[in-house]
DNA sequence: GTTGTCATAATGGTTACATCA
DNA sequence: CATGATGTAACCATTATGACA
């Protein structure tokens, strides 16, 4: 069975029913029309989010032998989004008390066993609580899922369609599902990169502080020896030819003479690099 | 049973690119 | 060829859910 919502303009939505095996129907989007289909075709996997549809494999299977059933949604209607969610989370014939936590779509089922239990369900667009909300139904990939999700990300970390099907296939998941992982998986790699980032750049904050706060050290003290004696203050700078930087701490206390102050660039080639 | 926290699945918006008229 | 419309896929920020302490 089919269902087609039309918001506004039925008409548009009758065409689009007739259109539903093309990949591309969910592009309709324009205006208010909106349509969809559930439960017992092979296209069981909802989504109110029309564009989704485009990321299933399953949803172009869709069976042609059942005839849609056409709502026109008065203008009170749930919204277009409320009405995914409710797909998401709906009854899937497992539960009689129709508690929201009793019911859910289970979305790692096979096309087959959600269309053999969704063909007990009447109740696919009833509201499950008072207010005629519903909250998105999360799943739990099994650890076997995930770690193959995870192998399959440290040999690409994005996903070529063909890569994608495989995926989908392997692990009875929907392609927007993978999809979504290596999605979610590239931000977290990305987050924990920003930490390792950040924890590498704040040592070198550190580090700097201290440097600069070194350099202030001896550019106070040359800065002193200058005033207290401006002659001998010239001959007893040294420089570390690695870094290029002025030594000056004994300076002060003794007066280098200028031809035994290091050079500031070896004069031979072959004279060895300063440790 | 309730609450807070965390990991993460899912959503909606934006953008870039390809294709077509 | 240039251009605008449209479709598609990827990315990002954010939300919401489920598990657990």
């Amino acid at each position: 069975m089919e269902l087609g919502l039309s918001l506004g303009d039925a008409s548009k939505s009758s065409s689009l029913l007739k259109e539903n095996n093309s990949p591309n129907e969910h592009q309709n989007q324009t205006g208010l029309d909106f349509c969809m289909s559930l439960g017992l075709t092979s296209n069981y996997q909802e989504r109110g989010k029309a564009h989704d549809q485009n990321d299933d494999a399953s949803a172009s299977d869709a069976s042609q032998d059942e005839t849609p059933l056409q709502l026109n949604l008065l203008p009170l209607a749930p919204l277009p989004r409320q009405i995914s969610s409710r797909l998401w989370s709906s009854d899937n014939g497992s539960s009689e008390n129709g508690s929201s936590a009793a019911k859910g779509f289970d979305v790692n089922r096979t096309p087959a066993a959600a269309e053999a239990s969704s063909a007990n369900s009447k109740r696919e667009f009833e509201a499950d609580d008072d207010n005629g909300h519903n909250a998105r139904k999360k799943l739990r990939l099994s650890k076997e899922q995930s770690a193959f999700l995870e192998e399959s990300f440290k040999e690409h970390n994005t996903l070529n369609p063909k890569q994608k099907l495989a995926l989908v296939k392997q692990l009875n998941l929907r392609a927007r599902q993978v999809e979504v992982w290596f999605q979610n998986r590239r931000a977290r790699t990305k987050l924990k990169q920003t930490e390792v980032d950040c924890e590498y750049l704040k040592k070198c904050c550190e580090t700097l502080t201290v440097e600069n706060r070194k350099l202030q050290k001896e550019l106070q003290d040359l800065r002193a020896l200058k005033t207290s004696n401006p002659f001998q203050a010239a001959t007893t700078l040294t420089m570390c030819p690695s870094c290029e930087r002025v030594a000056s701490t004994s300076a002060a206390a003794k007066v280098i003479p200028f031809p035994l102050a290091r050079p500031r660039f070896y004069p031979f080639p072959n004279q060895p690099a300063a440790s």
